[in-house]
DNA sequence: AGAGTAACTGGAGAGCCACCCCAGTTGTCA
DNA sequence: TGACAACTGGGGTGGCTCTCCAGTTACTCT
């Protein structure tokens, strides 16, 4: 689950808070998106807004603690494909099990993928933005080393991608054209003759 | 220029102040993009906020009058492409104008490309979005005659995929990415074999 | 020209929102 | 059990979008 950003343990009544917002977060999120109201989330988890701008000092804090599960399972899925398939279809695989999960979340993922990039206030152990692109960078490692990705390739321009899909399918409402636009990005990085 | 969206003529002052929206929009925009404050864009014009609602209902209206020149000089070199270039390249070398635009433009071209779908209104005429999809269909439709792009690519798909690269651009601020995920976006809808 | 009329205006206000301050409450630990 | 630090939430600030309406201003008709 998740936990407190704090140094030492937070007290019990506030991580029992802590754990309502994230809680009500996840619910509201589902519903409305991540621009959904924080107030709205405070309301539902039944606490003042005070207490939820102290725990998540920022929208992106709360997004990434609420997604922290669904981003842990996602990385070791693709230790999985990794241990499974061949190299190439792995990475393919985990790229769309990625892009479902983007589509899916309301835009959870996306913003993860996106404005994660400045070092912010990513716990040291693990933010996850960190994790997937510690899991995708091996990914493709492997498939490069057996040409079954063009070289060039880099592993942060595939995340984008993927970030880039899933908005214009939020967006769009429309998970079919993310499937598509992901078959084309595929297409995109495999080398011309196959090895 | 822009014009007004009503029946008939508006009256001298009424277009006064449409016009001078539309100049202060596109420099807030310039400066903070498509996410500023419709209150400063009023200010910045002269005007009561009432009356930049009353012209522009929408915060989509606003943002296609401010887009219509650009779009409308980039639909004419869709035209200028196709007179003077082989189909494939001449559809490869617009994605890469559309795109320049798109990244440029700090979210305007995204906001075009996106939510334009539902025939909101649209003046019957030339939105912008229309006018786009016109020239990249066009495009798209000498290009597969000569397969120079594979069969089953859709017009739509790669508007969507240009406006989802350039909103990925946005937020990184990093105008090279954009050139890098386009690349590959091109690279996957060539067909597997020259012809 | 001058009056009548419809179009147009902007200040003020309602209802949102994120974010902060601080007086009061509540776990925790000696 | 008492004392103290950690924690809380009501209420305030300031900004946003969007609307209402009393007043102003440009066209039009004689």
């Amino acid at each position: 689950m998740g936990h407190a950003p704090g140094r030492r343990p937070l007290r019990a009544d506030a991580r029992r808070n802590y754990d309502l917002v994230v809680g009500a977060a996840r619910e509201v999120f589902a519903d409305q998106g991540v621009g959904a109201s924080l107030e709205e989330i405070a309301r539902r988890a039944g606490v003042g807004s005070a207490t939820l701008h102290r725990h998540f000092p920022s929208r992106r804090v709360l997004i990434e603690a609420v997604a922290h599960d669904h981003v842990e399972t996602l990385c070791a899925k693709a230790e999985v494909r990794a241990r499974e398939n061949e190299p190439g279809p792995a990475l393919f695989a985990w790229l769309r099990d990625l892009n479902d999960y983007a589509v899916s979340s309301r835009g959870l993922a996306a913003s993860i993928l996106h404005d994660g990039q400045d070092a912010d206030l990513l716990e040291e152990d693990h933010g996850c933005q960190v994790m997937i692109i510690h899991a995708a960078r091996e990914l493709l490692r492997r498939a490069q080393r057996t040409d079954a990705v063009r070289p060039g390739i880099r592993a942060e321009d595939l995340l984008a991608l993927v970030a880039a899909i899933s908005l214009a399918a939020v967006h769009h409402a429309d998970g079919e054209q993310a499937g598509r636009l992901l078959d084309i990005a595929i297409e995109g990085i495999r080398p011309r003759q196959e090895p």
